[in-house]
RNA sequence: GGCCCCAUGGUCAAGCGGUCAAGACACCGCCCUUUCACGGCGGUAACCCGGGUUCGAUUCCCGGUGGGGUCACCA
């Protein structure tokens, strides 16, 4: 068969050469060593923390290089488009910090390695296809969705592997006649790979394909010999044509992407050989799990929506906190540098891909947490201040006014106990720090927890009146406490814990029972940061209140 | 089911032929302390199983088992 003419019935619209785009998107000027990597997101909007996570590898090892780190958006399933959803993606990413030197963005795309929305890169795809057709490696498939049901049935029923291959492949030598016909007919058709690879042959004569995985070392798996499909029905490449190309055209370096697509490596294989171009060095990343009913499981878009990236934003986690999270987990030793070097910027670490990880990582809430405190406490007040106003805007409206009319107050309360040695680690996200410090707001305020069981209500009483009286708000720190103690002492409780631990049966109780009392009436709960200090704060006549009230409650 | 990946405490993980098998989170205890936190000290807890190779296997090989992934005109 004439397979130039095939090519001319099949694209009679394609009229360039793959050598036109060989120079259209020439090799990159880079830096000896400079790695270029690429996110390809299909657009439905959702980005959980797996995307960031491989995100993250992409744009540490692009940079670290000098290299390029592009967005391209891998748009062709048009069932699968969502109205926003590159917006939604970009503006994602950017909280986290993860930023694109090329590629689709908010103003346009930019760079010269463009377009960068698959969709709109049709005519490239089909001209390299067009090329595969005349060289006889590519062929026109006319079979219908029911006609490949029956054959998976009758390969099911047969127990052979399942797909489009070698004897299956019933459309694979079809006359020109043949193809003419049913292009007349208006027949849909897609464009399939004519495979080179082994079947049907006994398992040892199956030729091997290996390949150096910068995670995973040296793998090794049977060729591909499935005549995949190259272009759909509507000339949109599938997958796995558009990432041969694609990075190919767009000088990708360094290919990473989840272990989902270790399973299709072998096509992807077949096709960079066939094409005769190098293959990018590939970085299958291990995916993050979920625990389930005892089982580890991949995390699922459609399942997992609280892993969304936007479940983190509206607890209100600091984009920092969520990097240092990610580094750990994607780094291992990542943790011990950041131990030795505590103050440095994350992007002074030296992320290799060999430290990654390659079994699955099981995503560790209370990690992230305890990370999260550590990341908070460096955050000087004011800029938490900010941070948490930026983060009230969307997701707590009604706070605004409440933050930002009273900012130098909201600094004061963020900035209480965390100097030192030894800071204060309260914080974790925004939500939990407006609980946290809601008791400095008095719409906010509410008494949560009750007296301890040994101090009376009459004890609690006399407690409070006394403190009351003998209230001074100018009173340093010292002075402050000696009169707690003095109050203490009054009514039956030790003055110092060591006393009534010594001697319990001598006391009521100690002086920590009597400042609880306090605690509670200020605060509306037990526990709290240093209890003057609060009151510094809150002021004098906040405080007097606060007492007055809760005094007249009890009556 | 075929193919592929993975396998060290509850979790994340160092290890890369000889170690009392690091460390972090969580948990427990003690100390500090006016509460809580922070901090300090200490503790419980692990090499999936079976064969090899070797003087010696957590480490190398093979086979099981277990877990995960994947088998689309989705990415």
């Amino acid at each position: 068969m004439d397979y130039n003419n095939l090519a001319e019935l099949l694209f009679p619209h394609i009229t360039r050469d793959p050598e036109d785009y060989e120079k259209i998107y020439p090799e990159r000027k880079l830096p000896p060593g400079a790695k270029v990597t690429r996110l390809g997101p299909s657009p439905t909007g959702f980005i959980h923390l797996g995307n960031l996570y491989g995100a993250f590898v992409d744009e540490r090892l692009a940079h670290q290089s000098d290299g390029v780190f592009y967005l391209r958006i891998e748009d062709t399933d048009d069932k699968r488009q969502v109205e926003g959803a590159v917006e939604a993606i970009i503006s994602s990413l950017e909280f986290f910090g993860v930023t694109f030197d090329e590629g689709a963005a908010l103003e346009g795309d930019k760079g010269d390695y463009g377009p960068y929305y698959q969709s709109q890169r049709a005519e490239i795809y089909q001209t390299y296809v067009k090329q595969l057709v005349q060289r006889g490696q590519a062929y026109p498939c006319f079979c219908t969705e029911e006609e490949l049901t029956a054959i998976r049935e009758e390969q099911e029923r047969l127990k052979e592997n399942p797909g489009y291959y070698g004897k299956w492949a019933r459309h694979r030598n079809l006359t020109l006649e043949e193809i003419q016909n049913r292009m007349e007919q208006k027949m849909p058709f897609v464009i399939r790979l004519r495979s080179q690879g082994t079947h049907d042959c006994p398992e040892e004569d199956v030729r091997m394909i290996s390949v150096e995985d910068g995670i995973r070392g040296t793998l090794t798996m049977p060729e591909n010999d499935q005549d995949v499909v190259l272009l759909k029905a509507n000339g949109i490449p599938t997958y796995h044509f558009a990432h041969v190309v694609d990075d190919h055209l767009m000088r990708t370096t360094h290919v990473v992407r989840g272990a989902e697509w270790l399973p299709s490596l072998p096509i992807h294989v077949e096709l960079f050989r066939t094409l005769g171009w190098p293959l990018p060095v590939y970085c299958h990343t291990a995916q993050l799990m979920k625990m389930e009913d005892g089982n580890k499981r991949k995390l699922s878009k459609r399942k997992d929506p609280e892993l969304s990236l936007d479940y983190y934003r509206s607890e209100g986690y600091h984009p920092k906190a969520v990097r240092e999270y990610l580094l750990t987990i994607l780094n291992s030793n990542y943790e011990e540098w950041r131990l030795e070097n505590p103050d440095s910027p994350q992007e002074a670490f030296d992320f290799t891909v060999e430290k990654m990880s390659n079994s699955g990582t099981l995503f560790d809430l209370d990690k992230l947490n305890d990370i999260s405190k550590d990341v908070l406490v460096k955050i000087p007040a004011d800029e938490l201040s900010e941070f948490l106003i930026n983060w009230a805007k969307t997701y707590r409206p009604e706070l605004i006014d409440l933050f930002a009319e009273q900012k130098e107050y909201l600094i004061k309360i963020l900035d209480l106990g965390r100097q030192g040695d030894k800071p204060r680690k309260d914080f974790i996200f925004a939500r939990q720090m407006f609980e946290f410090i809601s008791y400095f707001y008095d719409d906010y305020f509410k008494t949560e927890d009750v007296y301890p069981e040994n101090v009376s209500d009459e004890d609690a009483k006399t407690i409070l009146s006394s403190y009351l009286e003998s209230y001074d708000h100018r009173d340093d720190q010292v002075q402050w406490f000696d009169k707690i103690r003095e109050i203490a002492s009054a009514n039956g409780y030790a003055a110092k814990p060591k006393d009534y631990k010594k001697n319990p049966e001598l006391y009521k109780g100690h002086v920590g029972d009597v400042s609880t009392v306090i605690r509670i009436a200020l605060m509306g709960r037990a526990m709290s940061p240093d209890i003057w200090e609060i009151q510094q704060i809150l002021g004098e006549e906040t405080t007097r209140d606060r007492i007055q009230k809760r005094l007249a409650a009890q009556k």
